[in-house]
DNA sequence: TTTTATTGATTGACGAGTCAATAAAAGCGC
DNA sequence: GCGCTTTTATTGACTCGTCAATCAATAAAA
C-alpha cells in the first residue's frame, strides 16, 4: 500500500477531520481515534504523523488561521478607502465560511486549548494582533484620536459574536452579525450613514 | 466529628475552591480531588454532597451568576436615567469582583460546560437574557430604533472582553476594559459626550 | 534491503464515581 | 441522666472507563 508522500496528505485530512469532528458533536472532548476515523485511519497513524493531539490541533489552528488571513488579504487589496476596508474585515470575519457552526467550535476549542498549550497561545495572540493591526489602521485614518480604543471595542465585539454563536442552539446567520457590527460603525463613524 | 449541618457549608467552600482552583492553574482540566483538596475534603465528600461534577459546576455557576445579578441590581436602583442605567451595567460588569482572572476563567469553563451540559446551557442563556434585557430597556428609551442592533452589539462586546481577559497572560485592568465600552456609548448616543 | 506506510494490540496514567467502614453526634424510651 | 438505635459526616481503598501514546509486526514500494 505504501504509496509514497502520503504524509502531506494525511496531516491536512486530518486537520479537516478534526475540524468537522469538532462541529459535529456537540462536546469539545474529542478524541484522536474519533479523528482518525474520521479521516479514514488508525489512530496510530495520527500520531505517527503528529506525534500529539497538541501538534494536531496546533496544525488545525494554523489551517484555520492561514484560511482566514489570505481570505482578509484578499479582500483588503480591493478595498480602496478606510471604511471600505472595515467593511471588508466585517465581511470576511463573517462569511459563512468563516461563520459555520464547525468552525465556531473549531474556534472555541483553541480558546480552551490555549489554557495549556503555550503554541496554541502564540498562535491566538498573532490572530488577534494581525486583526487589531488591521482594523486599527483603517480606523486610525478616519477617527485618529478614538482607532485605539474603537479597534479593541471592534475585535471584542467580533469575538464575542463568535461565542455566542458556539453555544446558540439554533445559529446565527451570518448576515445578522454582519448588520449587528455595521450598525455599529455607522453609529460611530462620521459620513454617509447606511452601509450595507 | 460529625457536627450537624456541614452540607451547606461544604457546598459553599466547594463551590468557592472550584472557582479559585480555575483561576489558580491555567488549565481547564480540574479535577474534583483538587478542589475538594483545596476545600479541606475528600474528594469522596464532594461526590458525597454534589452527585457529580456537573452538578458541582452548575452550583458553582449559579453561585457566580447570583453574585452578578444582585450586584446589578443594587447598581440598577440608583442609576436615575437611561445612560446612568448603561454605566452601571457596564461598571458591574467589569467591577474588580466580577474581572478578576478566577472569575474570567470561571467563565470560559461555563462556556465550555454548556456544550456538553444542558444545565450549564441554560444557566449560561439566563445570563445572556437578563444582560441582554437590561441594557435593551435602557437603549429603548435613548434610540428606540436601534435599540435592538445596538444591545446584540454590547453584549457581544462585554463576553468578548471576557473572552481576551481568559487569555491574556498579563490581565487588562478594569479601567481598561470600562473605557473601551464607555467610549463607544459616547460615540453612539446621543446629548452629553464624555461620560466616565 | 532499506525506507515509508500502516495498524492491532498494549501500556500506563489518570480520574469520576462507588462502597464499605469508622466515628460521632442526635434522638428516644426509660 | 443512661443505654440503644438512627442519622449525618467522613474517608481510604477500589472499580471501571477512557484515552493518549507506544510498539511490534506486516506490507509494499524504492
Amino acid at each position: 500500500m505504501p504509496k509514497l508522500g502520503m504524509e502531506p496528505i494525511r496531516r491536512s485530512a486530518l486537520v479537516e477531520a478534526a475540524i468537522h469532528e469538532l462541529g459535529a458533536r456537540a462536546s469539545l472532548d474529542v478524541t484522536v481515534s474519533q479523528i482518525a476515523r474520521r479521516a479514514g485511519m488508525s489512530s496510530a497513524l495520527a500520531h505517527h504523523y503528529f506525534g500529539s493531539k497538541e501538534h494536531m490541533f496546533a496544525a488545525a489552528m494554523r489551517h484555520v488561521l492561514k484560511l482566514f488571513g489570505t481570505e482578509i488579504r484578499d479582500a483588503l487589496v480591493t478595498a480602496r478607502d478606510p471604511r471600505a476596508r472595515l467593511d471588508a474585515i466585517i465581511q470576511v470575519s463573517f462569511a459563512p465560511a468563516q461563520f459555520r457552526p464547525e468552525m465556531v467550535a473549531a474556534w472555541l476549542n483553541f480558546y480552551v486549548q490555549a489554557q495549556k498549550s503555550e503554541e496554541a497561545r502564540r498562535l491566538l495572540h498573532i490572530y488577534q494582533r494581525r486583526l487589531r493591526s488591521n482594523l486599527y489602521h483603517a480606523l486610525k485614518q478616519i477617527l485618529p484620536q478614538q482607532a485605539s480604543s474603537l479597534t479593541d471595542g471592534l475585535a471584542a465585539m467580533i469575538d464575542g459574536i463568535y461565542i455566542r454563536q458556539a453555544l446558540n442552539d439554533a445559529p446565527m446567520a451570518p448576515q445578522t452579525a454582519i448588520d449587528v457590527l455595521m450598525h455599529f460603525l455607522d453609529s460611530v463613524l462620521p459620513g454617509e450613514q447606511r452601509h450595507g
